[in-house]
RNA sequence: AUUGUUCUUAGGAGC
């Protein structure tokens, strides 16, 4: 069963995720019956691929098969609703779950933040009783996202315990609000930067037509030792 | 190391 569920993986992670649905039929038809680790694999395949009625065929699946009641397939459940900006299903999922940890308690901010439900992400964040980091990236980002530029800032600004995802999501705030002097301050004091930081820097950049500024990004690029990466490649030839 | 959460580009998919 494990290397059914690794074979199923590696399909789906190569693309193709027909491949991996037809070794999901064959395993069954040889007698293997899926498992707890099979499910989330697939639900995640159905996500972001936007494939909708495999995601509810899937849901079904995992009740008929008793597996429902797993950490691991409600959790993916739920945030796969969410990718389907199906909040009320998300949410359905969310309530039903006997135990929740810090995973799932984030899954729900996220399916809030990241689908313009701000108060109820913002209500969540303060009554949530497991948060860390992600909390705190997923309601900045949602901010950024609903426009709220203000509000990502000072939320990042009262939380001290930062990641580098935290910073990136604040300059991808700055950057959608316009505000490029304020995103390239924060990008220079940005502690450990990766290859997302400086493709959000480049990114901006570019939508407000700053070339100058990409161009000597790109040679401090360099002398950081960065390689430009397919995402930086590709912002590059969209613009 | 068989499975689930957050950050950047494009595309795809849906509305």
């Amino acid at each position: 069963l494990k290397s059914w569920n690794k074979a199923i993986k590696k399909q789906i992670q190569e693309g193709n995720v027909n491949r991996g649905l037809t070794t999901f039929v064959s395993m069954q038809e040889k007698g293997f019956h899926p498992d707890n680790f099979t499910f989330p694999i697939l639900i995640e395949a159905a996500s972001c691929r936007s494939l909708i009625s495999l995601g509810y065929a899937l849901h079904s699946h995992t009740i008929k098969s008793g597996y429902c009641d797993d950490l691991y397939v409600q959790t993916s459940l739920l945030n796969m609703y969410s990718s389907f900006e199906n909040v009320h299903h998300a949410y359905k999922v969310f309530k039903q779950m006997p135990v929740k940890d810090i995973i799932a308690w984030n899954s729900m901010l996220d399916a809030y933040a990241s689908n313009g439900y701000t108060k109820e992400a913002a209500m969540l964040f303060e009554s949530a009783p497991l948060k860390d980091v992600t909390s705190l990236n997923i309601m900045i980002s949602g901010h950024a996202k609903a426009g709220q530029f203000q509000l990502a800032l000072a939320l990042f600004n009262a939380v001290p315990a930062r990641d580098t995802a935290s910073w990136n999501s604040m300059i991808f705030a700055c950057s959608l609000a316009g505000h490029m002097e304020e995103a390239r301050r924060l990008f220079d004091k940005v502690p450990k930067k990766n290859i997302v930081t400086w493709n959000t820097m480049v990114s901006g950049f570019l939508k407000t037509e700053l070339y100058v500024e990409v161009l000597e990004l790109f040679n401090q690029m360099r002398a950081e030792n960065f390689k430009p990466d397919h995402v930086t490649i590709s912002s590059v030839l969209a613009a």
